[in-house]
RNA sequence: CGGGGUGUGGUGUAAUGGUAACACGAACGCUUUGGGAGCGUUUGUUUCGAGUUCGAGUCUCGACACCCCGACCA
């Protein structure tokens, strides 16, 4: 991508409204863009990021069985009085259509994708299976906080349904496994625990991905001795540690990026959703559910990584892998030789964005770039190409060196 | 939802009730060219609606918006 044709605006000064250190950088290095409270616009550069953390959610669920399905955001309200939760979910959007009609705005899918199952379930034999969207959510949040806590959002919502607890548990706790490699993959995996949490609406007990992170607006308790963390409502009822009883905790604030439950038959039942066994007898479904929102990850990685400069993107999620820098020179060799070499990259398959701008000045691009946080930076100019060379530079490290053009794409593959 | 705060060019700020200003940005020109450059010219502003007043960015009331604290958070 030429940064002369992208389609951002940075900003020099901090926001006057405090929000989060993650909404501040990315609305001001060009990411995301606020509508209202709790309602963004995803600009070119954060629409790759998202889409790069949509594709390592999307690969690691295929992997665990998930199979990919889109369902409407629009829903009838029949469902949600079924359930109960027409009156009973807070943050729920309630719309009317034509003719005083009312429909839900989809914060959660239990509604859609309960009796969806129930057209292909008739035995034992179509179980196990699990389905999962990648989907805008709406919920009516009484109070947003940036990027973090959004009234409209993108979320992973994966489903799975089971024959009995047991075959649900071990998918529990395969899911348990995915999800960690998710959150590493996404650059979060040391900042992130598992967190026991109460289930609220849907079972006694859920299981919490807490990021540790000063913009979080949840408390966890992570056990001193077997680092085990537990949230606050199970710190109440639970003074020690339910794995080692030991009641030494650290208090961390901490922001909730995936959380995974067993809903059992609370779905099921409701929505008739039931299976011939083997031995002829009808039974409901047992059903989990797993969820990760895309776009609060995409807060929190930024939360994890940046400095006074701006934004430090981890590799897997960076809009751009590297990002070339042309100085101005009277000499033409530097802007040839910069556009060869992005030609080059791209070919080799390497996303890069070439500052190509010649009406800025060094400081400006080294700026700008620092505070997009794309991973390399190459910097072409008179001094560097005197020594057939450009200068690399990792934005998590201070140091650079020199690096002869022709082993550059050797190094960044 | 309860409480609090704030609304001034694109952004950040200033302005005893008395001509709305400064910096950054943007456009143009010249100079500069390895860490958000310099000079000059130009550009563009009081959230909305009532009210008080000779006169309102400033005071009063209302609406709307945003931010903060709390509560809430499948």
């Amino acid at each position: 991508m030429l940064q002369s044709k992208l389609f951002y605006k940075t900003v020099k000064e901090k926001s006057a409204d405090v929000e989060s250190i993650s909404s501040d950088l990315l609305a001001r290095a060009g990411f995301i863009d606020q509508l209202m409270a709790g309602v963004y616009t995803f600009l070119p550069l954060g629409h790759r990021v998202l889409k790069n953390i949509e594709n390592i959610i999307r690969r690691n669920m295929i992997e665990a069985d998930g199979q990919e399905i889109l369902m409407p955001v629009l829903q009838p309200k029949e469902n949600w009085l079924k359930t109960g939760r027409w009156n009973n979910f807070d943050v729920l959007f309630r719309i009317k259509g034509s003719g005083d009609k009312e429909y839900a705005m989809g914060p959660t899918h239990e509604e859609v994708v309960s009796p969806l199952a129930k057209k292909n379930v008739m035995s034992y034999r179509d179980l196990p299976f699990a389905i999962f969207q990648i989907q805008t959510k709406f919920r009516d949040e009484l109070r947003a906080k940036g990027i973090l806590r959004t009234r409209e959002f993108l979320m992973k919502d994966l489903y799975s349904f089971h024959t009995s607890q047991e075959d649900l548990d071990k998918y529990y706790d395969k899911m348990t496994k995915v999800y960690f490699n998710v959150f590493k993959e996404l650059g979060i995996g040391k900042e992130t625990y598992l967190t026991l949490a109460s289930g609220g609406t849907f079972s006694k007990y859920s299981h919490e991905f807490q990021m540790v992170t000063e913009a979080g607006e949840d408390l966890i308790y992570i056990c001193n001795k077997c680092k085990t963390a537990i949230n606050k409502e199970i710190k109440v009822e639970t003074p020690v540690c339910p794995s080692c009883s030991s009641d030494s905790f650290e208090e961390k604030k901490a922001v909730e990026v995936g959380n995974i439950f067993k809903l059992g038959t609370k779905y099921s039942l409701p929505f008739d959703l039931k299976f011939k066994d083997k031995d002829g007898t009808e039974k409901p479904v047992i059903m989990g559910c797993y969820g990760i929102g895309l776009s609060r990850a995409m807060g929190a990685v930024v939360e994890a990584h940046n400095d006074e400069r701006g934004i430090i993107w981890p590799k897997s999620v960076a809009p751009f892998l590297a990002h070339i820098i042309e100085l101005k020179s009277e000499k033409k060799a530097v802007k040839t030789t910069s556009g060869k070499i992005y030609q080059d990259l791209n070919k080799i398959g390497i996303q890069v964005l070439y500052d190509d701008r010649d009406d800025k000045s060094a400081g400006e691009k080294f700026a700008e770039a620092d505070m997009m946080g794309t991973p390399y930076r190459i910097v072409v100019s008179e001094k560097t190409l005197a020594k057939n060379s450009v200068e690399l530079k990792e934005r998590s490290k201070k140091e650079f060196k020199l690096v002869k053009i022709k082993q550059l794409a050797k190094l960044l593959k």
